[in-house]
DNA sequence: TCCGAATGCAA
DNA sequence: TATTGCATTCGGA
């Protein structure tokens, strides 16, 4: 489990200035809260081993408390000039000890610790955090310590409640009543902490207390009534906040190696004399080997017109060795892969690349062939050398969609961690509607023109594999990639980190579901070839009588899948009438169109059936068995994390997320979606998700209070629309409802309401008209959306997530109107594809925090599918529902249906 | 050989 | 003239 190791540098600071004698350098500059401070910094290296760390500093200027309350801290004399001095250079020198800093403007350094330590548990890290403060033993709990690293105390929650006579979490009561003399927040007169401690055992809380403050006798008693006003704001000013937004996340903050040359340089000018022989003693070969990390923070300024920058090709030990000590130093390295295949599970190595610092790339190539190849080093040697690196969480990775990168890995032995950045998701989160592929980032964001991919492999049948590429193109094409994402990197995530909730969705649901969706498609799915092919043979048989009896019917053979052909026969020489047209023009021959005419005539009914016998034949019972991985036995698709404006995932190769449901004989297809021996398909699907959080969005009374009290909503709906009691409501007028309901998610017309319930326009209007004065809230939050729409150009989930609607101000009416329907559905779909993702990162964490087996294996928008164990079945049956329902608070309660069976079919 | 259009599968 | 996707097939370029 990693730790995550907390520092109040900037209690130390104070106490260590005033603690210590007045040391000074010979130019007369004090040093004394500097070393105080570092060398506070290195016991706390010493005594834990913590592979997350980050040394916290107040900012400059107001906080949010100071708006709260403007004597916050206002007693507090100036900061003398002594200590000010020591800020800067201090900052300076915790870096180079290879602590990341953090000063956060607008926030307090315990805002900033609460909030870390909020983060890094709910991802089951544990954190110590370091202190003078006794304010922040509130955060003690499990998992969390409180250290005073002058004082050498250490508290957990036993400890804190031992010290201070009640537990953890009654701190912030504790403080308030007795008040903060230290920040100037006033408590009840007379109250220290033996009569907090007092009234808090008696009563319980605070609020208990405040409650029940006419019963509590003695002059106190009396002073803590005058003080009722102000205990609100006074636990509001000692509450340490553990959500505020953050420029970093957790995976910016690994322990890093120190960087000598910088230290050197420090202790010289503070005149550390001690430390810089310790320093002399690990010998100046090591000192050299790290200076370049001091150039990691600096790129040189890009010349215009021109950005190929220094790529080397990694072709010996030497080169290779001095690149492996470059990549242990580094804060941030931006790597790539070149591989023998676009299939993520069959790719093999063909070469990787690294920059550190933007303009400078290596390439290193280990599996390129033909004639004139190089010496390369050898594979195994190389990737058993980079291992180490590659499985350090403490080494952070930058990528452009590393899912990718990671599985070619993981088809090497290699897991990779401490993924810190990926530039595909930073543009996916930023602005989902463009195109996110590094060429378009690369003119987008850097006006940079790169080489594409088939400017080097060629295209179509004569494209060649990576590895046929001469070395020297393939370093200038792959040293490239791994210079732009990082350039794209410094581009992106400061334009996120002004955005603080999009940031959020960036850090703590896109980085962590590209580790879950990385699991899943490596576990893939098992299926039953042999029953798909009999159902293939099978649908062959009919399809083959099918298109038989057409062609007599037609009196000609044509081709039934030819939509032109069929056109012909239809139209032209059976002279059916003309129902509607398809863009283009052509007489339309689609599924309702044929629905319509086969009441009349027998050949449409024929096609129907055709068609829908050559989906499901051509699209699934053949392709699916043609898609398992020999390897594995399984079928492994693809999830695609940043193409669904909304948020959705998408899958592909195969798509595994369209698989049929329906009808009888497309249901046979998913009953090849099998468990293996002794295992379990789970099912588990969010109920009625959308129309939940359409509730939650408009807050509509009457919505919520259906959902609240467990009604079939569309039942409900019927009722309210057709002015009857739930029970009396006909199948029929639930039918209806359910349209209704359904349209409502997509921006529903009048005109689409009709089309799809077979009435009129008038008639359908009716309907909307009759819902939306039922259902106020639903209709005045459609206003509200659609007026958001068009002033701010986008619409947001329930967690921030941003949709822009470019074309919501458009003149075309049709364009405009389309914009609109997208503006309605898309905080919708989006905030359920929120809602689901953060359910994978959650149950991915709790099966094996669990100590199960079973396996995520497929997502469906509101459904997840796993692989269980059958004796870890009643397990996960109780507890995945709540693992699921418990990833947001919204105004309605989510509800999780489970099914279990030997295939999907019977489970879902 | 490539790519748009038409069609249909899912939530 | 309902939202978001992906795959297949045809057929013109």
């Amino acid at each position: 489990m990693p730790v995550l190791l907390l520092v109040d540098g900037s209690s130390y600071l104070y106490r260590a200035f005033h603690a210590l004698p007045d040391l000074r350098n010979s130019k007369g500059e004090p040093t004394g809260a500097i070393r105080g401070v570092l060398s506070m910094l290195r016991r706390l290296e010493s005594d834990y081993k913590a592979e997350f760390r980050a040394c916290v500093f107040d900012a400059k200027g107001k906080t949010f408390r100071d708006d709260w309350y403007p004597e916050y801290k206002s007693h507090r004399p100036p900061m003398p000039d002594d200590l000010r001095a020591q800020i800067e250079p201090l900052h300076e020198a915790v870096q180079a000890e290879g602590w990341p800093l953090l000063a956060v403007e607008g926030v307090e350094a315990d805002d900033v610790i609460g909030t870390l330590t909020r983060l890094a548990l709910e991802r089951g890290w544990e954190v110590v955090i370091s202190t003078g403060d006794k304010d922040l033993t509130q955060l003690v709990r499990p998992g969390v310590k409180w250290v005073n690293t002058m004082s050498e105390e250490v508290l957990d929650e036993a400890g804190v409640a031992a010290k201070f006579g009640v537990p953890p979490e009654r701190i912030v009561d504790y403080l308030a009543l007795v008040g903060d003399t230290v920040d100037n927040v006033p408590g009840v007169e007379k109250c220290g902490p033996k009569t907090a401690v007092k009234w808090l055992t008696e009563y319980g809380t605070l609020d208990n207390l405040v409650a029940n403050a006419d019963k509590v006798g003695g002059k106190v008693g009396e002073n803590l009534r005058k003080h009722l006003d102000f205990l609100p704001l006074g636990k509001r000013l000692v509450t340490v906040a553990t959500d505020v937004a953050l420029p970093v996340a957790l995976d910016d903050l690994p322990a890093r190696d120190d960087d000598k040359a910088a230290l050197r340089a420090l202790y010289e000018r503070f005149e550390f004399r001690g430390w810089l022989r310790d320093l002399d003693g690990q010998g100046a070969a090591a000192a050299l080997a790290s200076a370049g990390e001091a150039a990691v923070a600096d790129d040189p300024p890009a010349a215009p017109g021109a950005h190929r920058g220094a790529y080397v090709t990694i072709l010996d030990w030497a080169t290779f060795d001095a690149w492996a000590a470059k990549l242990d130093g580094a804060a941030l390295v931006a790597f790539d892969t070149e591989t023998t295949s676009l299939d993520p599970m069959a790719a093999r190595l063909v070469g990787m690349s690294f920059a550190i610092v933007a303009g400078e790339a290596a390439y290193l190539p280990l599996a390129h062939r033909g004639p004139d190849v190089p010496h390369q080093l050898p594979l195994d040697e190389v990737l058993a050398r980079l291992k180490p690196w590659f499985e350090s969480a403490a080494h952070a990775k930058l990528g452009q969609n590393l899912k990718y990168d990671a599985h070619v890995l993981a088809n090497h032995g290699i897991r990779l961690a401490g993924i810190a950045h990926d530039t595909l998701l930073q543009s996916y989160v930023l602005e989902s509607d463009k195109s996110h592929d590094m060429d378009s980032l690369a003119k987008r964001h850097l006006g940079l023109t790169t080489i594409p991919y088939t400017d080097v492999c060629g295209k179509g049948a004569k494209q060649i594999g990576f590895d046929e590429v001469a070395v020297d193109r393939a370093t200038e094409y792959a040293a490239e990639d791994a210079d732009i994402t990082l350039r794209l990197h410094r581009k992106l995530w400061p334009q996120l980190e002004t955005l603080p909730a999009l940031a959020a969705l960036y850090r703590d649901i896109e980085l962590p579901a590209m580790r879950v969706l990385l699991d899943m498609e490596r576990t893939g799915v098992l299926i039953d070839a042999f029953l798909l092919a009999q159902q293939s043979e099978e649908l062959g048989r009919r399809l083959m009588e099918l298109e038989r009896e057409a062609h007599d019917l037609a009196g000609q053979p044509f081709n039934l899948a030819s939509p032109k052909q069929l056109g012909e026969i239809l139209f032209g020489k059976l002279g059916l009438p003309v129902v509607k047209k398809t863009a283009t023009g052509q007489p339309s021959t689609d599924e309702e169109v044929l629905q319509q005419l086969a009441d009349d005539y027998p050949l449409p009914k024929l096609l129907l059936e055709h068609r829908g016998f050559a989906k499901l034949k051509s699209t699934y019972a053949d392709k699916l068995p043609r898609m398992v991985n020999p390897k594995t036995g399984r079928v492994h698709t693809s999830f695609s994390q940043a193409v669904a404006v909304t948020g959705r995932l998408a899958s592909s190769d195969p798509n595994l997320q369209n698989i049929p449901i329906r009808t009888a004989e497309g249901r046979r297809i998913r009953a090849a979606f099998i468990a293996p021996r002794d295992h379990v398909i789970v099912s588990a699907d969010y109920s009625q998700i959308e129309l939940r959080i359409m509730a939650h969005l408009s807050g509509d009374a009457r919505l919520l209070d259906a959902f609240a009290h467990g009604e079939d909503v569309h039942r409900a709906t019927a009722a309210e629309v057709f002015g009857v009691t739930p029970a009396e409501v006909t199948s029929e007028q639930r039918r209806y409802a359910k349209v209704i309901n359904f349209g409502l998610i997509y921006g529903m017309s009048a005109h689409g309401l009709a089309k799809n319930l077979g009435i009129d326009r008038a008639a359908a209007q009716g309907w909307i008209d009759r819902y939306f004065a039922r259902y106020p809230g639903v209709a005045a939050y459609m206003d509200r959306v659609k007026a958001e729409a068009k002033e701010r150009g986008y619409v947001e989930t329930v967690f921030g997530r941003r949709l822009y609607l470019p074309e919501i101000r458009a003149q075309q009416v049709g364009r405009r109107q389309a914009a609109e329907r997208a503006a309605i559905n898309a905080p919708m779909q989006g905030t359920a594809a929120d809602l689901i993702k953060k359910a994978m990162i959650a149950v991915h964490a709790w099966l094996p925090a669990a100590g199960l087996k079973s396996r995520l294996i497929l997502q469906v928008h509101d459904e997840l599918v796993l692989e269980v164990p059958r004796d870890e079945l009643e397990r996960v049956r109780a507890e995945l529902p709540a693992q699921m329902c418990g990833v947001a608070d919204l105004a309605v309660p989510l509800l999780v249906e489970v099914g279990v069976g030997d295939n999907w079919d019977e489970a879902h």
